[in-house]
DNA sequence: GTCTATACACGGATAGAC
DNA sequence: GTCTATCCGTGTATAGAC
């Protein structure tokens, strides 16, 4: 890995951990032993590396979405799958986060992934749950999208939730909360 | 209001607004209208002053849910009630958004008021959607702790969406999605 | 109780040598 | 491309006068 690429990945890191405002440009080159000239020779400095950085998180983030969606079974499933990918509850969203961060959000470039990959996820689930109710799986009351943003919501909220009790197990509960909720929609 | 008052109510906004790792005494000071003497002369320093407001905040966070929840209606009208109240959607969880805060999560005084807080909601969100089963006005399948956790999750969540989106919309539709799934519970 | 002075490390960056 | 030197403001206090 070159040395702009351990940049950014140090970068992903740290915005995971500690968000944007709690990053320093000198923790980012300890983390990834690049020294102060080649960060500033590779970036232009703390807000151009965190796009590159936060860029790369949310294309992740929609990949993963994405391969999960596009799997094989019913719509329920496929929510499920995607609902119940492997994840570090503790450690919380590494896109999600970062709307927590006053410094992100006042920055029009810095937030427009983040703005980005959440409206294609909701977007895309809510067609999901609308082509759900086309064929007959679920039935004609639910709201495609209220209920699209409704689960997007708990996973986010299920974080928060695993964060603040220290445990990952309230995440779990919220997530089978959630689809225990949609399955009722099934026919 | 006097000082020392003035200082809790400054950093509350200030830890909504930036939270902790973006929030400096002198930004306090500056908006409370005390000097750096006065702060240091009420509060031993930083972590000080931010438990007295998160504790402040956590406490208003019960008795605003506790009002709802107490109040009259089924079960579903005052979980209903709960999730609608007002909230500025793109401000987030003055209680929540402290969850992404590292150094918060790293001081157990300062995490504990937080992990409380939220131990109480959805147990006692657990509590009332339990009875709403008991007395028939939900079905049985429905499991009441983790229903509680996804209402929450949901909530938490509302505001993520609705800051990455730059719009409350979002946060109400993931409302509305939650109350229309948990409607189909109801007999 | 509040003010001013002082301290020292860190945040975030630029400049120029190699 | 990378390193070291340097810069100025801020973060987070302490000390002592009023």
């Amino acid at each position: 890995m070159d040395t702009r690429e351990r940049l950014i990945e140090s970068t992903r890191e740290l915005l995971w951990e500690r968000g944007y405002v709690g990053t320093s440009p000198k923790a980012i080159q300890a983390r990834s032993g690049a020294g102060q000239g080649s960060m500033y020779h590779h970036f232009h400095g703390k807000p151009d590396l965190a796009l590159a950085a936060i860029s790369r998180s949310a294309e992740e983030l929609r990949d993963r979405a994405e391969t999960a969606f596009a799997g094989s079974g019913t719509v329920v499933e496929r929510v499920a799958a995607y609902l119940r990918l492997e994840r570090d509850a503790l450690k919380g969203c590494p896109v999600g986060r970062l709307t927590q961060d006053p410094d992100v959000m006042a920055d029009p470039d810095l937030r427009a992934p983040i703005a980005e990959v959440f409206a294609w996820l909701t977007g895309r689930l809510a067609g999901l749950l609308a082509e759900g109710r086309t064929s007959g799986e679920l039935d004609d009351k639910l709201d495609p999208a209220a209920t699209a943003a409704a689960l997007v919501a708990a996973l986010q909220g299920g974080y928060v939730l695993a964060r603040a009790a220290g445990s990952a197990e309230v995440y779990a509960q919220a997530i089978d909360g959630a689809l225990g909720l949609l399955a009722c929609h099934a026919r």
